[in-house]
DNA sequence: CCATATATTGAACATTCGTTCCAAAATTGG
DNA sequence: CCAATTTTGGAACGAATGTTCAATATATGG
């Protein structure tokens, strides 16, 4: 062993989450990050390769992370119907803030296929999450059983999206629970 | 008078956008635009002032245009709900194609009054004559009379974005008509 | 046909970009 | 305490960025 990190790699890849997630990969700088993160080039460019392999660390831990909440928020309550309100709910409460997940798919469509897969992987992880709920709340009579439920649980995280654009783009709390609101509509 | 430009400025204009709309306002250098836009990099300077002007003006053209598209779809039905449908089946066959809409949103949220100003105007428009034919549509008996009339207007708008963020992440086709099936039931 | 005015072209500009080199500092195992 | 190994900080790099300059070309009005 040497001389050990003076900083947590979790913890300034957070902060580099937090800088593209307002600024986008191509709007956030060298010198923004570094800053941000409060470790040296250097560091940045021994610890993570460089500013691409960076945004997919912070894209990946990002929808990590997102996806645990969902899935924490989708299995909270008893009735599936609830847990699929619970996580709407929660997007919804969270949407001032700007989505990593939304951005990098905006800003790269699917050019980059190493990214791809990242968004990929924690689509499918989940869609399956949610189209379980939406299953049981069919059973339940909750949820129109007439509906494919592939596709309700594809338009439930789709809607996703539909509010984080939104709040971005300058709506308020009463339009983003109205969308939320309308949202759960579609699967009566 | 003195010697004519060689170009015409809407059609270069077009060209911008299509760069615009791909790779972003960061992601597109002087470089792309001018290669695309046929013409040498002072025409540029003289005609649109800057990077960011050019860029305005390009966003201001896009959703003149795509309003149009949406309103002229959305009244081409005698009875509302079709039209409503119809505009929504056009926003799923355009999909693959990005929107310079909302990469705009998501690449610069509220950060840039100029950027919002447009895109608030073009929003409040749209947001008028949707909600003018879900009213109608509610009065036909087709849309939910209990729904507020402004919020089914700003889900079907929002709806817009849904499906073009899902087509850009990669969604196939029968996908994205599944999400504009959605989205018209909860109209409901 | 000349004077004027604008458009075009391509080289050049300063700045910023992402990245790397290098010397000094710091830690651990022997 | 020494040797080995890694991290750190800051200067430096070439390339690419957005923008402008200067010279040439091309049109119009008198």
């Amino acid at each position: 062993m040497a001389r050990p990190k003076e900083f947590d790699r979790d913890e300034v890849l957070e902060a580099a989450i937090r800088v593209f997630r307002e600024h986008g990969y191509e709007g956030s700088s060298a010198e923004m990050l570094v800053r941000a993160m409060g470790i040296g080039r250097q560091s940045l460019y021994d610890t993570f390769g460089d500013k691409w392999q960076l945004y997919c660390a912070a894209v990946q831990r990002y929808v990590a992370c997102e996806i645990e909440a969902h899935v924490t928020a989708l299995r909270g309550a008893p009735r599936a119907l609830d847990g699929i309100r619970a996580m709407i709910e929660r997007v919804v409460a969270e949407a001032p803030q700007a989505c990593l997940g939304v951005n990098s798919i905006c800003e790269f469509g699917r050019s980059r296929p190493e990214l791809s897969e990242i968004q990929d992987a924690s689509a499918r992880a989940l869609h399956i999450a949610i189209a379980k709920r939406v299953r049981e709340a069919q059973a339940d009579g909750e949820v129109a059983a007439v509906l494919d439920t592939e596709a309700a649980a594809g338009f439930v995280a789709a809607s996703f999206a539909t509010i984080r654009i939104a709040a971005r783009g300058g709506a308020d709390a009463r339009e983003l629970h109205s969308l939320g609101h309308m949202a759960m509509r579609a699967l009566r």
